[in-house]
DNA sequence: GTGAAAGCGCTAACAG
DNA sequence: CTGTTAGCGCTTTCAC
């Protein structure tokens, strides 16, 4: 019953558990014949190295980790209003972008990937699971505590995906936020001749949404526009019922209506297509609407909302290119803070397409 | 520079390595005081449990995990012609929906999961990799040779995925193709009271395919149309290339033209769509056309696809399930072959919507 | 509640 | 090209 061990091959086929290992590790340091005396056995047993012996001894898994984060899905965030039209089937999460990214480098390079979202703290902890069994591993930005962190990068590569760098000394890569929003709100400004722009941004701590109001502001200083000091609204969360709310608030306020919605990101401004909608202002003759991620969602609303397209699968290719060159020699180099380029989205809902 | 070890926290915390082992185990097999000693010695050393010895000792990974083909995705096979209007950002691949559906009932379950893309064979094969390193996992049909399943599933739980049942001795979840279908063509035929139906087939060996074409037999059967013995058409691929070609080669036949064309997968009748609209072919008031899968890809296409939806995220979370039953106690109870229930998504390619 | 000792199954020098 | 010999870092009885 219990399973076959080198002991038991090299039993059966005449040689020493070393040349087992050797078969398995090298093939071609072996003779052929003995080689193959050697798997036959194995397959006679139905032998499977034990991954977890051969890591212990070599001290080496052939595995990469990914931590991420429970609610890292801007659109799983919708919560109760799953509109069947919409089902999730077809939504396509940052998550699982990364992971397809990270997937498909990590095989390239010989690894396999293991994933985890966060469970619950105490020592048993998600990261100690994840980093405990792997070579080296990518966190999605604040997945993790720091702390803890701080400490798994001591033994091991970690990389940081997305969001600012919390940790000096860890490789980090980011997306172009700041630049995105500028190019963005130039073109409402510059191409569609917007003047009176408001941004939306999140009263939750998010360094994304801070980033993207600067290139917000940087837009407009560089059009001669007034230059706002904070965004013309917090929303409490970054959500679709938020998104809707704000767009009522910001409507209903005094003054001159805004001829564009710039939001901090996608999910709210799919809120805000529905809650215009719903009050008769026709988007974007009357007034134009962005976002920002580039979540299928986004192109599957009426109208298609223009928006600003993080490259998640390279974030994760990315992730890995780094972790590998981590593991093969390139240790101390000083460490890699990454910023990939972003791109522009012009869809319906600014006027555009 | 190495990392630490259990020897290291029990010096440092004057304990012996047992009660260090225990204080991650089992936190309240030690006094309270103990512990806390414990764990500020590894928090001050940088201690992190290393998987592999505990696996190796205990005999046990707390992993699960899952083999899939590398072009287990319909979606990817479009090959070339990435219109750059469904970039992959918004195509939800199969893999990525079984992906998530095991990662959130593992999660639940308090196991991490490994995943990995079919490599080369050769002893180093990918299913040892995985299968060395998990409790137990489940596979994509076909992406695993059958003898090395054979192989590893006498020593940990494998559950088989999708497509037919390989192995008799294995547990094993398919979608209800043959049900599918054959509810597809009763809608077809009683509700847009068509009767000139046409199914499209495969030339590869595919057994979902074959059960679809059952399906599309019982509802002609059923409704008094002439039953056909074989698909009017077998294509090379289930590609979108070749459903192009095979809507082609459909309306170039002699006889009266079909008043629906029914394909064995998505793929290939978005292709299809594109044929009928170079030729002026209308869909749906011309002919209707319906696939099978639900790809993401088939809404966002016009008209939008009509199509059987599979349950892949379901999919994945039985997986898990099953899995996690046999690893807790009942291992030798008969082998379960399960089957997910499918559902009709009616949308304008067929006339409705 | 805690310690001592014996492996878990493999790799990695080092000999030969 | 193949065998010998130590561990790798932890869990696990079994004592105390």
């Amino acid at each position: 019953m219990s399973a076959p061990t080198v002991y038991d091959v090299a039993e059966r086929s005449g040689v020493s558990i070393a040349t087992v290992s050797r078969v398995y590790r090298n093939p071609d340091s072996v003779r052929a014949q003995t080689r193959d005396r050697v798997l036959e056995a194995a397959r006679a047993l139905g032998y499977v190295p034990s991954g977890n012996a051969r890591g212990l001894a070599s001290r080496r898994t052939g595995v990469l980790g990914l931590c991420f984060p429970d609610y890292a899905d801007p659109a799983a965030e919708s919560g109760g209003e799953s509109d069947d039209e919409y089902d999730d089937s077809a939504v396509m999460l940052y998550s699982d972008q990364i992971i397809r990214g990270m997937e498909r480098a990590a095989r390239r390079h010989g690894y396999a990937l293991l994933i985890a979202a966060s469970l619950e703290g105490g020592p048993e902890s998600l990261v100690a699971k994840v980093a405990g069994r792997v070579d080296g591993f990518a966190v999605l930005a604040r997945t993790v505590p720091t702390e803890d962190l701080e400490l798994i990068s001591r033994r091991l590569p970690v990389v940081m995906l997305a969001g600012p760098r919390e940790i000096d000394h860890l490789d980090h890569i980011e997306v172009a936020n700041t630049d995105g929003e500028r190019e963005l709100a130039r073109h409402l400004i510059r191409d569609h001749g917007l003047t009176r722009l408001a941004f939306v941004g999140s009263e939750e701590h998010s360094p994304d949404a801070e980033a993207r109001f600067r290139g917000f502001r940087e837009a407009c200083a560089e059009a001669g526009l007034p230059v706002p000091d904070a965004p013309d609204l917090r929303a409490p969360m970054m959500t679709q019922p938020e998104g809707e709310r704000a767009a009522d608030a910001l409507l209903d306020r005094a003054g001159e209506r805004p001829q564009a919605l710039l939001f901090a990101n996608d999910q709210m401004a799919v809120g805000a297509l529905r809650a215009l909608e719903r009050r008769g202002v026709r988007v974007p003759q009357d007034i134009a609407v962005t976002g920002f991620d580039g979540i299928p969602l986004g192109r599957l609303v009426r109208p298609a909302l223009t928006t600003v397209r993080q490259p998640m699968r390279r974030l994760g290719e990315e992730a890995v290119d780094l972790l590998v060159r981590r593991l093969t020699g390139d240790r101390d180099s000083p460490p890699v803070s990454m910023v990939l380029p972003v791109s522009l989205a012009r869809r319906a809902s600014c006027g555009c397409g």
